[in-house]
DNA sequence: CGCCGTAATTATGAATTCAAAACCTTATTT
DNA sequence: AAATAAGGTTTTGAATTCATAATTACGGCG
């Protein structure tokens, strides 16, 4: 079975995707060098592909490419993590900002209805876990900035494949609860600056609950 | 003795410079198609190193890839050039808080350094750039953010796309040298906040000067 | 017993080949 | 004459092939 076949984006993407998830996953571990010739087996394709990949992961940095001596994970540690998360929660917190001033009535209207739906997950953890990812998806959207989208979706993908550091701890449902209620207040109340701020806390609480 | 100097850098590195000149030097202009064949004749190679550096391109924003249609200079409109423009001030400004509370002394001395060449080089324009390049980029690296680093570097990139729209205008030097002064104060008092301040201030007046 | 030099093996980097999608031209039909 | 269908051409995306650098294995030698 070849389960690449059908292919929504360039396979080269699709490869570089799984390739990223491996390396957070820690499935390919940090410093190990990356073996072309058995991935392209593994994947079913051939190594061209693969090597384009590899390419844009080095471009990305998450891997090292050595002349002549092939490909190596680039060790992401826990400082990496938090500056990763810390570049997150500037870009979010600037929307929220930029949401707070400019929104439509109905674009604040959808914000709401989600948080109406994410106040009614608060049962069900991973229905709670989509919510406030679509929740903060649909804020950037609102924004308005094609390039800050790019940019936090791939800082996401790099939080959100750690297992160890997710962007919400199960803990902590009823409380981001209560910083999502306070940053809509503040986008309701075109507060920019406070919308930013309340932002910039409820990241702040989420990293100090993963540490 | 050395062969190395043949070969410094990995082939598809040494195209993605060369195509990243033409890009911003406008010989390839943006929205248009880039022909892979021809280029591959062009610069006697094949097409499988120049499609590497295309995907790199892509990574970086400059190239757009379309699915079964190949690859495209990057078209960016005035909005995408002042989004663009706005993280960059957002990412740099937060770097500056950054190094004006954790910056060593040396670090700071390094600035200073950089500075006071910026002031020398009043005269010379194309050195007043050169110089002022490396300061931003020397502050991004006291900030110790090698993610932020990236997107900094990329969103640069993106920026040069248009030629008429550069970081610095020729004509704000004596303006721009003082803004620079304003933020070395700023770090060397150790004031986050002021420095953050300044620093958007800075890109704001040069947004202004390109509009 | 260990060290070095050389042959064999392996992996990388790049060219070439190939299948299929997109396009362009042309001719046919209404 | 316009629309469109057919066929041929170009171009992309990916597999395969090939040359060379690097690593390993091996054997002779000190």
């Amino acid at each position: 079975m070849s389960p690449l076949t059908l292919t929504p984006r360039a396979l080269y993407e699709e490869v570089a995707e799984r390739l990223r998830e491996r390396i957070f996953s820690s499935q390919l571990s940090p410093g190990s060098w990356i073996d072309e010739t058995r991935l392209a087996e593994e994947y079913g394709i051939s190594r061209t592909p693969l090597r384009e990949a590899l390419k844009v992961l080095a471009t990305e940095g998450l891997v090292t490419m050595k002349m002549r001596r092939g490909a190596y994970v680039t060790e992401v540690n826990a400082k990496d993590q938090a500056d990763v998360y810390h570049l997150l929660s500037l870009l979010e917190s600037d929307a929220a900002g930029v949401v707070a001033s400019r929104a439509s009535a109905r674009e604040l209207q959808d914000l709401q209805d989600i948080h109406a739906e994410l106040a009614g997950a608060v049962g069900d953890t991973s229905a709670f876990f989509a919510v406030n990812e679509r929740f903060h998806m649909r804020l950037l959207e609102i924004a308005d900035n094609r390039w800050r989208d790019q940019l936090c979706a791939d800082l996401r993908k790099v939080m959100k494949l750690n297992r160890h550091n997710s962007l919400l701890k199960a803990g902590r449902i009823q409380e981001s609860l209560r910083e999502h209620q306070a940053i809509m207040d503040a986008l309701l109340a075109r507060d920019a600056a406070l919308a930013t701020q309340r932002m910039r806390e409820h990241f702040s609480s989420g990293l100090e609950a993963a540490a």
